[in-house]
DNA sequence: ATCTAATAAAGAAAAAAATCTTTATATATT
DNA sequence: AATATATAAAGATTTTTTTCTTTATTAGAT
């Protein structure tokens, strides 16, 4: 692959990346809804976020939209999930089928999102054979084999942090590229292979404290 | 603002506040392998992160460290904790007891984390009466009642989202004042109602876009 | 005791991101 | 057709966050 036809490497910012998949939900609402134009001040207000990093964020896109008008709604939706690759259904390995990765493997929606999860991987006897949502529980010893053989790209990691680290060193062995990471540890990992921290104590953290400044402020006043 | 009196309101950044429990997570590693005192360059290596970042993150704790030795680790830790309030052990109720919340509720480390669900709550007959890791899943039509009562002010909610804005117009006239929000919905609230969005799109787009953005520059040179 | 090296702390600079301002354009209204 | 207006798009400014520098302090070495 060479020459893009519009060399607009965009590299979008980090914060518009994630704001885009909350765009993208809303767009689809409102066009189940029958709903053909929509502009940035709309989406702005009903996201409760400010109109101009709405266009800012739309036009990393590539996106056009019309002055007066705005932009035609399944364009838009088209041009996000494209720039975001939800139409690549790129395959990931599941690793750690407990209580989380189950919840996961259950979760149709990831797919509608470009992710698609092909098998998932455990060492607990009682896991293995069984199989949620279509999806099956193999064991461990499979991974790097069928990784391989299927080229799998990505896994997403949901085993007890303290084995978080050993199992990495074998995904990456195993030649995965993308670790999505669910598990609290901070993963070791070569250059090469991006690792995505979901961390649900950062964002607990963030709601705890944002309650107890609040509790402060007031108490101040 | 005015008049910073002897307010220390550290007001931390987001940043620094999501970067904080993974110092914690690593520290408590390195604790329990018997290490007494810690510097932040080392922090920074392991955690591979810039050095001065840990010291400034630091610093909004309170906490102070010595040249060539570096912090106590007992000391930080408890600084840290305090500062994020995970000893505080706030209640919180659940909402929607399906795949993502029994998870949550078989997860015992958000305690450490100074979060605590007391209960959950359903519409599903067939998950009323039952228990999971000793929280009971009652009725929501209790929740009103019972949130008052017990003078709850956090809510986790795990509902479908097609009924996440239904569901918090309840929590919030139930007096509800945080709420840690796992749909994609982007929820709408009256001002003084606290909301925490971890969207987990947001992070697979991030992941995705970003092995998407790899194999682009491979492509080109 | 004195010197050296490591490192916390404070400050400055740079980079990134969000917000605000201006301009141009297309549509609806008159 | 002319005008007014909403809005996308581009640019400027401000704010926030990160990174880089400098300074001061302290343990350990000489
Ligand atoms: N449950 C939650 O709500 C939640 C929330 C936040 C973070 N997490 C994190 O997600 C991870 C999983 O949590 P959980 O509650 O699902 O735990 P869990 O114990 O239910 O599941 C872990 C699974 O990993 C499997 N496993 C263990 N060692 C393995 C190995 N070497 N290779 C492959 N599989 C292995 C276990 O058999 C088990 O099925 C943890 O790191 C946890 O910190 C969970
Ligand atoms: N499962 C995952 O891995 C995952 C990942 C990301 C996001 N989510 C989000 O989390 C939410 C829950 O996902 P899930 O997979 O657990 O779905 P689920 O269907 O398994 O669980 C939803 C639960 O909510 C209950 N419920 C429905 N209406 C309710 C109401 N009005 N009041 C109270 N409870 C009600 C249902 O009975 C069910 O038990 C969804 O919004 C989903 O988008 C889930």
């Amino acid at each position: 692959m060479e020459a893009p036809q519009n060399t607009k490497r965009t590299k979008a910012s980090e914060p518009t990346l994630k704001r885009l998949p909350r765009y993208l939900h809303y767009l689809q609402k409102a066009q189940d809804k029958g709903i053909l134009t929509i502009s940035a001040p709309v989406i702005g207000k009903e996201l409760q976020c400010d109109p101009t990093q709405v266009v800012k964020d739309l036009a990393t896109t590539g996106v056009k939209g019309r002055p007066r008008i705005g932009y035609n709604i399944h364009e838009l939706i088209q041009t996000i999930e494209s720039f975001l690759g939800y139409n690549r259904a790129n395959e990931a390995f599941l690793v750690g089928a407990g209580n989380l990765g189950m919840a996961m493997m259950s979760y149709p929606d990831f797919q509608r999102f470009g992710l698609k999860i092909v098998a998932a991987f455990d060492t607990n006897r009682d896991k293995i054979g069984r199989s949620r949502s279509g999806i099956n529980i193999l064991h461990m010893n499979k991974f790097q084999d069928l990784a391989r053989r299927l080229q799998v790209r990505i896994a997403v990691l949901t085993v007890p942090h303290t084995v978080a680290q050993e199992v990495t060193d074998l995904l990456v062995a195993s030649g995965i590229e993308a670790i999505w990471n669910l598990t609290p540890s901070q993963l070791q990992v070569p250059e090469h292979v991006i690792v995505q921290n979901t961390s649900m104590y950062a964002n607990v953290t963030l709601l705890l404290k944002k309650l107890q400044e609040k509790d402060e402020s007031e108490s101040v006043q």
